[in-house]
DNA sequence: CATGAATGAGGCTTCATTCAT
DNA sequence: TATGAATGAAGCCTCATTCAT
């Protein structure tokens, strides 16, 4: 008699998970250039030949895992748009939001990191990605306009504002990843300093 | 000296210099184990033979242009330390130095990135790049120390204070890469937000 | 015997037929290399294991159509052969047998093409099959050569004639194969023209 | 002092010469799919790498070397076309040219049987060649339709004329290659047959 | 009898590096 | 100094086959 099709359904989840998760770390620390199908097997703890079998190449691992981080990105700052608090909750919930998610599940970092550079060989795909990349800074971006307008935040271009938060919190990402628990990250003040008068 | 041997030496520095342009983007743009040699001698225009008479490895080639940038940011934050102004004043020369710079130079951008994740094969030159960088972060900190102890900077951890600097200068300089001229760089005035209370 | 046998049976007899008219119809399109098992279980719609419970390696499902292929031809010739009309009618037997049946049954261009080229692992399997395809080279031989004697057939070395027969046979079966419906088949005359004066 | 360009060249031409000699050989045998690229380079005694820096695939290397067998086979018939002979002498040319070709150059087997098939991942390739195909077809085929006009040759659809000549050209090539000198090839005057009345 | 997830050897391809000239 | 052909190890990917259920 055939397994049953929740049987297949629970391993097929199981696999992608380990897939994931391995991939996403060795993908951030290491490029996807510089990160190999067969570490990323080990890794997972299945064979190569399993990875295949649900992604059909390395560039499609790293844009689903890419894509995630994105999806991940312009969810929440979708919701925080939403709620009916003032722009400097809504961005201090960004900041914080990944502050904090990060001292809890350090592999946040990891999507942190995968969501900054992208060059697959599918150019196509680059570009979707980096067009939703685009979208979600308009996002932070309009949620700082707002900001301004309220005068709590300071003058200047929003854009070139939401692009230093980002790139800030980047490069904290980055330095966490090198350094590990020896680096505390900041208070969410700090980061905010950057656009409080 | 005959003059052949000051011709000769002109070739050398021709070659060498044209090397350092096409690596120095190309490293930038798809890191260490993204590029490949061949691509670098033709964009350099050079044969493939003439790059191994120059560098004797692409690691060896990667890690002169990544010292080279450690070397650039040392020396500019060395002599910035040295000179009699205000910590402000002296941020703000650091902070110039790199924004105008890449208005002028934009291979600046290539530096910056570059000088961001180094990985490879010998663990010992990563360890002393690693190092490098962590001696340029001190230098940077100790004149942020310096400025909270004149008052004209917030307090908290210095280190975090000036790894944010950092780290909103990186993420700058990607975006630049990735965006070209449409992307204008920020004012002094709003990097220097993060620590002007 | 049980019903349930039956209805066992019953099963079997579908699934293997399945496979079989799906192997059958990719390997002569692609050759033993260049077909995959699982492109076959898929074109058979049935799973990869009930194939493997049927037949126990590719190769082994190879050499069962070739043979079969083999089997027909030799069975026909044999026929015809023991039948007891002239020469010049068993040879447009067989052409016949093989023009009708392929206007009726375009399967049997695979069956014809299949017959062609065996390349298996399995040395011992190649010459068992290359010496049936000689036992049915001679079986058409010896007509021919009877023909000669009955003064019906041209002159000449009757294997070479025969071999010019089968030739244009699998060619033909081929440029079907390639053209479908657009090419038709030729009358028997022309092809009775290589052997008659 | 840089190596000459035709020292360069006639390196090329060389190494050029050896894999097609061993890649021609070797996909008639075994067709595309069963002939492996390390196989091919042993053959041709060179390195593995070598014969990417000359052919960037397998499948680029097999469309070449079937287009080459397009291209003489074009040729010939086109050379044939425009001399002022009788249509049969034509067409014996045709069939001279390939079966004394055979006995001196054992490798135009090859040329033909490569010809028969091809099935590269670039459909667009495929269906190149079966066009360059079907455009020797018709040149053979008109040279047929002169002769029928002439009287020579006899009635029925030109095409299926030209088909079962080539056909049965093929046919015999596959049995010489299989059979290697064990097999004489026919004479002209059998073939012939075919055609006239 | 039936399923499809899982494995890993083997094939295709890339590319850092060497070398004869 | 300068060239680019040549090498082969290492990486990506495919696919015949096995196996738990």
């Amino acid at each position: 008699m055939p397994k049953a099709k929740e049987q297949f359904e629970e391993m097929r989840q199981e696999a992608v998970r380990k897939i994931k998760t391995a991939g996403l770390e060795l993908f951030a620390r290491k490029g996807l250039a510089g990160t190999n199908i067969k570490e990323i097997a080990e890794k997972a703890q299945i064979s190569l030949g399993l990875m295949y079998h649900y992604y059909s190449s390395k560039d499609e691992l790293y844009l689903a895992l890419a894509n995630e981080a994105m999806d991940m990105s312009i969810a929440l700052l979708n919701s925080l748009k939403k709620q009916r608090i003032g722009a400097k909750e809504k961005v201090e919930g960004f900041i914080q939001g990944f502050l904090t998610g990060v001292q809890k599940h350090p592999e946040i970092c990891y999507f942190i990191i995968i969501g900054q550079q992208f060059e697959t060989k599918d150019t196509s795909q680059n570009d979707v990605l980096n067009n939703r990349k685009l979208k979600s800074m308009e996002l932070l971006t309009s949620i700082i306009k707002a900001g301004q307008h309220e005068g709590v935040f300071l003058k200047g271009d929003p854009l070139q504002l939401a692009v230093m938060l980002v790139a800030a919190t980047q490069g904290l990402a980055a330095f966490r990843m090198t350094f590990g628990n020896k680096f505390t990250m900041p208070q969410v003040e700090i980061l905010m300093n950057m656009l409080i008068p």
